[in-house]
DNA sequence: TAAAATATGTGAAAGTATTCACAACGCTAT
DNA sequence: ATAGCGTTGTGAATACTTTCACATATTTTA
């Protein structure tokens, strides 16, 4: 298979998305004119980008909703469940522990660490806080497939080394600050500033912004 | 001035953050390659996206920190305060108004909204929670400029509508969920379970990702 | 003060991503 | 059956982004 660029992927984020909508919406089939309409893009590229993947519609009809769906999990890794470690349980943690959308897509957090004794051994959803200085122990313990990152800059960078070291490759990091990590690992950074800045850019600018 | 693309904002910001590093390090200049080291970029890259903007380094010497900062924060509207109204103040709403690199880039929490009557009232970081059903009028008197929504996704479009009726036009969603706006509104969504199925697909499909 | 070293700024080349445009195919209606 | 419509799948064309490569300018060294 060749490689998808990360636009794709985010697409296919886009798709599922639309895709359960329909589903609730009772559509059986859908075009990419649809398709594409909903998710402000156009259908050609729609297209395109499910043709990465084989050929799920049928001409003259459009691709069948449920089939579609079930396939873009699939290529999302969204048919099975993955162990996930939230590391700080400060504000960003807590919102996270609650956020119902990762239980609905598999997204299970197993372990939640911090390292405010005030915080260990408390329950927070049904998980009982756990001191960060077994982190490696446990994450291999119960073999924690992704660590989400939720801990303040400054101890960025050392969790996330321990964590790499106790053989988790997979890191979304809330942590407002860049992190080196081997090449092996893939990471994601995630700053709500950083999403700020293109607004502020866009007001100061307006008309200057490609596209948004 | 020409259009500029999503991608050499976003290094903009990663510029403006690294270049308030080099600040801390006393660094009194910084070359393309160090500046291109530290964001995981080429250099010629770094160049091509300042030279978007202008012709700010010296040929032999590299570029002054503190002057490249200074006019990365003009050039991101980050020179100046923003009026930002949040809401929604569940559980990311909570996390954003504690979320300390807000008020740090001159993004400040003028107002906060609920419909939830054992909210509305309470303070918040020193902000009185306001009762959404005054949102439109509110807005209007603080001169808020962008709105933070972080409601559920079943709420979101319904605010969006009158977050935009009362003249706001920027608008960051933290709710799973496609809003539609008119064209003149700028809105970005942030959805934490689609960054996670970034990482679900890289670790489903290692290798097949172009880039991360 | 001249030569060597360093590093920018930028056209041109290479590489990617998106859109176009249409042949191919399956549905629907008669 | 068959005509006509609708929609996919995909090479080719276009548009956009990144990288290359080098002329140009400045600093450093001796």
């Amino acid at each position: 298979m060749r490689k998808i660029s990360e636009s794709t992927i985010h697409r296919l984020s886009l798709y599922y998305r639309t895709l359960v909508s329909l589903q609730r919406e009772r559509y059986i089939t859908v075009s990419s004119r649809e398709l594409a309409k909903r998710d402000k893009l156009t259908p050609a590229q729609v297209r395109k980008d499910l043709s990465f993947f084989g050929s799920f519609g049928t001409r003259g009809l459009g691709y069948p909703v449920n089939e579609l769906k079930d396939k873009i999990a699939s290529i999302l890794g969204l048919n099975r469940t993955w162990n996930v470690a939230l590391v700080g349980v400060g504000n960003v943690g807590s919102a996270l522990v609650s956020y119902k959308e990762f239980p609905r897509q598999g997204f299970v957090i197993k372990k939640i660490f911090d390292n405010d004794q005030r915080k260990i051994g408390k329950n927070h959803k049904g998980i009982l806080v756990s001191d960060v200085r077994n982190l490696a122990k446990e994450l291999k313990e119960d073999r924690i497939e992704i660590v989400v990152l939720a801990v303040p800059a400054s101890a960025a960078q050392s969790v996330v080394d321990e964590v790499v070291s106790a053989g988790v490759h997979t890191i979304l990091n809330f942590a407002p600050t860049n992190l080196k990590v081997p090449d092996n690992v893939v990471l994601r950074t995630v700053n709500m500033a950083m999403e700020l800045e293109h607004l502020s850019f866009a007001l100061s600018n307006r008309g200057k912004i490609k596209e948004l």
